[in-house]
DNA sequence: CAGGATTTGTGCGTATGTATA
DNA sequence: ATATACATACGCACAAATCCT
């Protein structure tokens, strides 16, 4: 059974059905199955992804495979070998630390250029993405909460207008997703809402300091939790700083 | 004649001569000959990149071709519309302002992780490369000192340490590379070689908080120079491949 | 607004290079 | 050291979409 939607079905009078939002090309929408494959963590780190076996299973080319297993490879989700193979990425500790780390610059540059720019159509989106995490919490999958996690942190680079900072972090975004997959932070994190709730009420506050402070504390939570997974295999006796 | 090394020859006694450091495939030489002709001008921004073309003008395959364009579309140096082709990106003013004011942004971050592990190593390297800097400025062309000017300003990124940082900067540095050829900012720049000389000095000075600032100001100085080239230059009509 | 030219997108067979068990 | 599995690369053919006259 084929994953991929084909376009040019020659039958008389096939149904146009599948046609819809069709657009894209099959590069795209064999990119796009696999990073969720990847993302919801039913590609475990380390897999190997063999082309020949993805073509028949997506019911493709393996030219086309090739050049999506590319776009991941470059959003830094897969990792090539030169004539060795094609792995999903897995991350070490260093790494998500680094990455908390880098996206903690960008969170503070972001606030800072959009402060000024806050209107009513960004607390009202603002706020409804909140809202979706908030419910996500509570009726949703793990995946899903991680998504609207995601998609609430990912407005602050939509709106700050600097369309250049939203594609890096469009490519960061992935690895910061996928820290979460492997550290599982959010479901650890020991008060989850709460300290979204205050990350929420502090990016509609009037004090933009406040918001470069919180942001900080926000992504330390993270990097705690990252933390406490890596060394989860011995118990810390004690704490690791703050 | 190709521009790329083939690796299987098959004529008896072919010299092994040129089978020296051949580890890379061809998708990476090829991808890496395209960038210098983008990077360094010679493929205009707006210049539509035939893949057949391209194919036989390398020697290589149009797969191959392929693959090494979609590896320059997703550093961002080139965009791809469906069916209709693959062009040379064209960065308007308002762009180029962002990637300097994002550059901004990861530079002082980068500072302020290297500031305490500033050792000898540091100094010396850091030192190499400015040098090497004010030399090109001297003695070769543009293209050059644009190059060593990049390399001067990676070193920062390559000794922060955080290794995320460095690949998002990797990204970046493509596109400031660019809006350097586009914009002809170091040129054009008042006083090029002063300005360098103050940066370096302060990054070997004491005071953090002085060299944040000086970043801001260094950047500054290349987003004048975009600014009055956008105003002084009317927008270049685009070509088709040469 | 046809319709043909151009170029990209896709598929497949095959040969060779490379890593690894 | 050999075998094997796989990635890499090539060439060709055709489909599909865009562009242009």
């Amino acid at each position: 059974m084929s994953v991929i939607q084909k376009k040019g079905v020659k039958t008389a009078h096939a149904l146009p059905k599948f046609d819809v939002a069709l657009s894209r090309t099959r590069r795209a929408q064999v990119a796009d199955t696999l990073r969720n494959f990847v993302l919801s963590g039913q590609l475990a780190p380390g897999t190997q992804l063999v082309e020949a076996k993805l073509a028949s299973r997506f019911g493709v080319s393996r030219g086309s495979i090739r050049e999506a297993i590319w776009e991941l490879i470059d959003q830094g989700l897969l990792i090539n070998r030169p004539y060795a193979g094609t792995f999903v990425i897995s991350l070490d500790e260093k790494t998500m630390i680094e990455v908390f780390s880098l996206r903690g610059a960008l969170e503070r540059y972001a606030f800072t250029l959009l402060w000024p720019k806050r209107d009513g159509v960004f607390r009202e989106e603002f706020t409804a993405r909140h809202k979706a995490l908030v419910n996500a919490t509570r009726t949703q999958t793990r995946f899903d909460v991680i998504k609207a996690e995601m998609r609430f942190h990912s407005y602050s680079y939509e709106f700050c207008g600097n369309r250049v900072l939203l594609e890096v972090w469009e490519q960061l975004s992935q690895k910061v997703h996928l820290s979460f997959v492997i550290s599982q932070a959010i479901v650890r994190g020991t008060d989850f809402l709460g300290e979204s709730e205050r990350y929420y009420t502090t990016a509609l506050g009037d004090d933009l300091a406040e918001m470069l402070v919180e942001i900080d504390r926000h992504l330390e939570l993270g990097m705690l939790a990252v933390r406490r997974f890596a060394h989860n295999a011995s118990p810390p006796a004690s704490k690791t700083t703050e």
